[in-house]
RNA sequence: GGAGGGGUGGCUGAGCGGUCGAAAGCACUGGUCUUGAACACCAGCGAGGCUAACGCCUCCCAGGGUUCGAAUCCCUGCCCCUCCGCCA
């Protein structure tokens, strides 16, 4: 959610900002409810201050043996305008309200002007793509028989997936591997978070209200869902807190299976093992001071750039631009893994700052030492790396002549020291 | 599943239906003292919102209700704790 006082002080300045990211900001509609609220709301409170101060003219007046029916009278009246009042005054913050919880973030002055991921732009190149002394086949043909797209469908349907052996293996190797990373060299805390969440978390990180068509619900009482990401449940571990300073940065790493509808994306990557309704992803968290949290992105981005290093991945690095940034992030870099079975670089990392968004939503603060005043703290977040695009980099880039697939070496302690699977 | 107890400020924990946004302690901040620190003493110290300002409003788990007036009484829900049973 953005500052309502920004918003109120220079309407116009956020929509210039927000149109970055094609938003178009209804600055009428936003006039209305500004003047309405602010009418009812005066109203309200001016009501309720009579209110309280008759009832104690009450107590004062009984205590003292005095008549107090005309006060009594006077208050039935007061009570039927104040109610009126109140329930509009209701009324107007929840329209308001609504209405905020869906103006996506403002994008920050360095995301370039674009609309589709066309537009975005490259900010670096790690690593050379290898050259193959033959025709390089895709993750689908490497896996051969460990893959079994039928056995999914039998158990599900489309875009899910099951693997076998060694392919199963590596798929958990990986986990423990990046994990292993961040926890031992970038100063993570691993933590284990529940996989279905309330309404309120899912409003909280951004996902809810306006994105319910990708979310898996689950039948029960309580309005649930199957996490998308990490990012929701571990963001919102320091909701309705006030952290001190002194226990900032939080940094916490957290491995999850995400669960997404794709819904947008019917014949979008149906070939592959690229975009499933599961997954599992290595998720970097960071909740910061508001005046770090840049450096953070920075930071943060290298962790995840770690991982891919590691494995010997060729990759890119993304600046996202304004049409393509996610409904809460002011800023993204996406890390893009090179694929030699199709030939393009595909994303397998993004790395957010969503300054004060989503904490003002979720309500995480920190107080600030110089003022003693707890105000909205800032969050990051990126995957450090998705586990399937990284199972499906590391066997189509490893791939060998005679079908088998090497290990990084990095990767060997994990994998029974093999040098080569398949 | 059965029986009982409870949810109050960063934490612990008081709170006859009116003067309670809430005692007290801890923590924290500032000051005195000290070469410096600790100790002691003094003072301050919840969150959110509105207003140009004075100041006003809201919040004692959530939602309803009773009442002129609710942290305090009633109902419902959620959560936590203890005991019994059941399952692993």
């Amino acid at each position: 959610m953005l500052d309502p006082r920004t918003l109120r002080r220079d309407p116009e300045e956020v929509a210039r900002r927000l149109a970055r990211r094609g938003h178009v900001l209804d600055l009428n509609l936003l006039a209305d409810f500004e003047r309405s609220r602010r009418d009812l709301q005066m109203r309200t409170e001016t009501l309720q201050s009579e209110r309280n101060q008759t009832s104690k003219a009450i107590g004062l007046a009984r205590a003292r043996g005095e008549d107090s029916a005309p006060m009594v009278e006077a208050m039935s009246n007061l009570r039927v305008r104040l109610d009126a009042a109140k329930q509009e005054l209701t009324r107007v913050q929840a329209e308001y309200n609504e209405f905020l919880l869906h103006i996506p973030n403002i994008p920050s002055e360095e995301v370039p002007v674009g609309e589709t991921d066309a537009d975005n732009k490259e900010l670096w190149r790690v690593g050379e793509p290898r050259n193959f002394e033959f025709p390089p086949r895709d993750h689908m043909a490497v896996g051969g028989a460990l893959i079994d797209p039928e056995a999914a469908v039998r158990v599900t349907g489309s875009r899910f997936s099951v693997f076998y052996d060694e392919l199963a293996r590596l798929h958990r190797a990986l986990i423990q591997f990046m994990i292993d990373i961040h926890v031992t060299h970038h100063g993570y805390r691993e933590v284990y978070v529940p996989y279905i969440v309330n309404e309120d978390t899912m409003r909280g990180t951004g996902q809810l209200p306006k994105f319910e068509e990708d979310l898996f619900r689950v039948a029960s009482d309580a309005k649930f869902y199957l996490i998308p990401t990490a990012e929701v449940p571990v963001t919102n571990l320091i909701k309705d807190q006030i952290l001190d300073d002194a226990s900032v940065p939080l940094k916490f790493v957290c491995h999850t299976p995400c669960f997404r509808r794709e819904a947008g994306s019917a014949g979008r990557d149906t070939h592959g093992l690229i975009r499933q309704h599961q997954f599992e992803k290595v998720e970097l968290v960071q909740i910061v001071r508001p005046s770090e949290s840049w450096d953070a992105l920075e930071e943060l981005t290298g962790h995840a750039e770690t991982v891919l290093k590691e494995l010997e991945l060729p990759y890119r690095a993304v600046d996202l631009c304004g049409g393509d940034l996610g409904f809460a992030a002011a800023r993204t870099i996406d890390l893009e893994v090179w694929l030699p079975g199709s030939q393009a670089y595909r994303e397998i990392s993004s790395c957010s700052n969503f300054l004060d968004f989503q904490a003002r939503r979720a309500r995480i603060r920190w107080r600030n030492p110089e003022t003693g005043r707890p105000e909205p703290a800032h969050t990051l977040n990126g995957s450090g790396l998705a586990i399937g695009r990284t199972m499906i980099a590391v066997m189509e880039n490893f791939q060998q002549a005679d079908g088998s697939v090497r290990m990084p070496p990095a990767l060997r302690p994990y994998m029974r020291d093999l040098e080569y699977i398949l």
